[in-house]
RNA sequence: CGGGGCGUAGCGUAGUGGCUAGCGCGCCUGCUUUGGGAGCAGGAGAUCGUGGGUUCGAGUCCCGCCGCCCCGACCA
């Protein structure tokens, strides 16, 4: 921001606040409301005020700059759409309640949008038609609006939203990838000078379809998605897309057959592997049961985009829960919720406590699709229900004695848990979604009937990806990530300011020093925040600076009398005095640096 | 979606069915102050989220709705 005239904060439309607002539970979300960045306007939207805009602009600017230097072009589309490319691909309907819909006065249906795959496949068709037009890359920085079931925490997750769109257009696989790839660099760099630390961690690509897919996360604890990293390799994932390990399969020849027993009261595993090691009849011959013993049977209920549910059975080791997330992710575009008292009674082949593999499976009696842990593997022997009121079934052998209609992804991870790439343990954490990156393939492209001539001049139907920045959010994310108990500290790259001065005493030779200073740093291509105002104390001063941010800070005072001034730094709190002669070669030094 | 808590001036809050809804911060005026959230005096600012109900009387009790925050969603 090159030759930008000098804020004042005697005139700044500013209103910092010395309490945090109460209803501002997360970092970023306290601090931009104090620090007068942001003001809420309804549930998960927000304004901008000058300081908060300015950083806003400053992240806007450099994920654009950084897209432009990618060789990837900007366009815009509108945020108001017409129903009929949603209609097309299906997400009219899948996207479900998070879709912002309206009409218009004749009663034609409308959307704002909440991505914009289709639009950019419709914009490239309508353009291109040939593979010499590819490989191509097209993005834009826009209004996003997703009526979330629960905004929280500010702008971290709102219902309006900037997000930065790119898509990428090849005629064949390995073009993909080097799309793919080109902006998996971008972002890394784009990332980098935002002053984020982040991770990039395999996701699912849910509702977007396509396959290879990565999330960059911030870490930070009011991050919403929770990812894993191996503590001795590089792997990373976030939890919805973690595979756990399959063990080997056993040889199923030898096992003992299986053995019901009478075990009345055991409804939950806790009662079950209670009752299995006090009865002589039932324990193990070497040691005690544990709940990994045992097959957990959950019943789900899910529900597809059209309205319609089916129920789902999920096998699982009963020492592991279900994580909805994960499951949800595997099942993605249908929903799922928990079993209740009406389903069970409209399936009373499932007997609550006592559900077995005995009646599960499509080909089983009450063909309800059952779906097994990855550790449930042939050969592996477990306690499970009989089907039959305070009946267990010992011994019961998978692949033996019943066959699950296929694998599911869908227990709890757990720090500890062996990484699926080294066996090493997974440590768990949590961290905000900056980035997200998707090798869509040809669904839209499918969809939406957008084929080029290859060079046989045959039709072929391009292959694209979608990358997403959180432009918003990345404002976000960086308060969260540099803040402590005074306020926030902006990363240079980002503040809405080089300079912060402040002016503290009353004398004139003061102000005047510190204009002095001001002008010289403006025409010397700094930006400047000048603490001008008159009859506030320089307490208050310095504070306000401190909730502000900025990440240096000159305090023009009573070092002036032997000629010097003061160049604090936000973070680290060290101060130094500098020659009033010297400081704007200092500082320029400093903010170049 | 479910459960819990909350909603009083720009912000933070007190208010136990009964007087003109109180306090701090912020804001305005004046004077004094001016290096880590100054002092004194005076002042403006509230349909107590909203709609209904109970009551002689409701910020206070009851119900609906809206909004905010937190937690939860399976234990077979």
């Amino acid at each position: 921001m090159k030759g930008v005239p000098v804020l004042r904060m005697s005139t700044l439309f500013l209103r910092t606040l010395r309490e945090d607002p109460a209803d501002a539970e997360v970092p970023s979300h306290r601090l931009l409301v104090r620090a007068g960045c942001v003001r809420r306007v309804a549930p998960g939207v927000f304004s901008w005020l000058p300081l908060g805009y300015r950083v806003y602009r400053n992240v806007e600017a450099i994920v654009r700059d950084e897209m432009d230097a990618a060789g990837f072009q900007e366009v815009h589309f509108p945020a108001l759409l017409p129903r009929e490319p949603y209609e097309t691909t299906g997400r009219w309907t899948e996207y479900g309640d998070t879709l912002f819909r309206l009409g218009d006065r004749k009663g034609t249906d409308y959307l704002l949008g909440p991505t914009h795959e289709e639009m950019f496949t419709l914009m490239v068709k309508q353009e291109f038609s040939s593979y010499k037009d590819l490989p191509l890359s097209i993005y834009q920085i826009q209004t996003k609006y997703r009526d979330e079931a629960r905004p929280r925490a500010g702008i971290l997750r709102g219902r309006e939203f900037v997000m930065k769109d790119s898509y990428s257009f090849d005629v064949d696989d390995a073009g993909l990838q080097a799309s793919y790839d080109a902006h998996r660099a971008a972002y890394r760099s784009t990332f980098d000078h935002l002053g984020l630390s982040y991770v990039i961690v395999s996701a699912m690509a849910g509702a977007m379809g396509g396959s290879v897919s990565e999330e960059f996360l911030a870490p930070c604890e009011s991050g919403e998605d929770t990812f894993v990293r191996c503590t001795a390799c590089d792997y990373a994932a976030n939890t919805e897309a973690v595979t756990v390990p399959a063990p080997p399969q056993q040889p199923v020849a030898g096992l003992p057959a299986a053995v019901v027993a009478d075990t009345p009261d055991t409804e939950t595993i806790a009662a079950l592997v209670d009752t299995a090691n006090s009865r002589p009849d039932l324990r193990h011959p070497d040691r005690d049961w544990t709940a990994a013993d045992t097959l957990k049977n959950v019943v789900v209920r899910l529900t597809l985009p059209d309205g319609t549910t089916e129920p789902l059975v999920v096998g699982l080791p009963g020492d592991r829960d279900v994580d909805l997330k994960r499951l949800e992710a595997t099942v993605s575009p249908a929903t799922v919720a928990p079993f209740e008292e009406a389903d069970f009674a409209a399936h009373p082949a499932l007997v609550r406590g006592y559900i077995g593999p005995g009646v599960l499976g499509t080909a089983g009696t009450s063909g309800i699709r059952y779906l097994v842990d990855p550790r449930v593997v042939t050969g592996t022997s477990w306690i499970t229900g009989a089907d039959e009121a305070g009946r267990h079934v010992f011994g019961l052998v998978a692949g033996r004695d019943f066959t699950p209609d296929g694998t599911v992804e869908a227990a709890e991870i757990r720090a500890g848990d062996p990484c699926p790439a080294c066996g090493s343990p997974l440590d768990i954490a949590r961290g905000i979604e900056i980035g997200h990156i998707f090798q869509l393939g040809r669904k839209y492209a499918d969809a939406l009937g957008l084929q080029v001539l290859d060079e046989n001049g045959d039709l072929v139907t391009v292959t694209m990806g979608s990358y997403g920045i959180g432009v918003s959010r990345a404002v976000a994310a960086i308060a969260e990530q540099n803040h402590d108990d005074r306020g926030l500290i902006w990363p240079r790259s980002v503040a809405p300011a080089d300079i912060h001065i402040v002016v503290a005493g009353k004398a004139e030779e003061i102000a005047a020093a510190a204009e002095d200073l001001a002008g010289q740093l403006e025409a010397a291509g700094l930006t400047v925040l000048l603490d001008d105002r008159t009859g506030v104390s320089a307490g208050v001063k310095f504070n306000d600076a401190d909730l502000i941010g900025i990440p240096t800070i000159v305090i023009v005072g009573k070092a002036l009398a032997e000629g010097n001034v003061e160049v604090k730094d936000r973070r680290s709190g060290d101060r130094h005095t500098v020659p009033a002669v010297d400081a704007v070669a200092e500082l320029v030094a400093l903010v170049n640096s």
